[in-house]
DNA sequence: CGTGAAAAGTTGGCGTTTCAACTAACTGCG
DNA sequence: CGCAGTTAGTTGAAACGCCAACTTTTCACG
């Protein structure tokens, strides 16, 4: 016998499912249309700018960017071949390689951060109150602990 | 001058999104290990056995279900080709078409639904306090309708 | 040492999504 | 009526993501 949601917990249920859908569009199109990235471009850009040296190990950034090998290995064969970031061996490890963020890339970064911040701002964190961001920002958190992920 | 995130939003907003992520991809899984079924066709097999005769217009299916018309086009295709729904022309108005829930679409999602049930109760609705889940409710909810959003 | 298992990363095929262009039908209005 | 503009829906190509197979290198351990 399933257990099934009642009418409010299926209606937050469908909000949670659309903003998170409706956000995620709003925020792939800003980017998109003031400076062609995507939304994932956006996210190594970010991530190896962070990083020391400029640069990581494929492993790492395809695992804080959430994403499996083999999609980052294409995600970073394009954005190689728009000459973002560039593919390094590593000599410790010869196995591996390292993911540099070229200057092209940190000035595309530095162009597009305040049109994504300010997407972020306008339609999440200035429309909830302080005390509704942070409990939305608390509520992820313990799902992802819950799944057992890290926090990066 | 741009106005950055602060850390505590900043981790928040990473929280936000990895939730999103990840939390999508298990359910996406759960559905496809259990039955072969991305969560896309999921979400048609739901909202054509709620409507009046399992049937919706086409436009109408893509806005409630977020997809766009072309999306939706190449979606019903597949759906067609696995039997789960028909495409039956409207005669009121001759450019449209009805996408319509067969009996086999119908019980794939009577079986599919309580592994769905299931999967969203285990990670989210029984991880969160009742406070924490409605918080997260209406949280979307607000920024849904700051986006201009029906509730659909 | 050497060998089998595991890790790093890539590749190719295939399914899905996007985008722009397209057809056909409806609507409003002079 | 007749035609301009909009709406419904499809299509095909290109971009993107997923999966399974593969190569190369490293690690564990007898």
């Amino acid at each position: 016998m399933t257990n099934w949601l009642d009418g409010e917990q299926q209606q937050h249920w469908r909000a949670w499912i659309a903003a998170n859908v409706l956000l995620t569009d709003a925020f792939s199109r800003d980017l998109q249309e003031s400076h062609g990235l995507t939304l994932a471009d956006y996210e190594i850009l970010v991530r190896l700018s962070e990083s020391a040296d400029r640069r990581m190990r494929m492993s790492d950034l395809a695992e804080v960017t959430l994403s499996s090998r083999s999609r980052l290995s294409h995600q970073i064969d394009r954005m190689e071949r728009a000459g973002f970031v560039e593919r390094v061996p590593c000599t410790d490890d010869k196995r591996g390689f390292f993911a540099v963020l070229t200057n092209t890339g940190w000035n595309k970064l530095v162009a597009a951060a305040p049109i994504h911040v300010g997407s972020v701002r306008e339609r999440i964190v200035d429309v909830l109150t302080p005390e509704e961001f942070a409990a939305l920002g608390r509520a992820s958190k313990r799902l992802l602990d819950h799944m057992g992920a890290d926090p990066a």
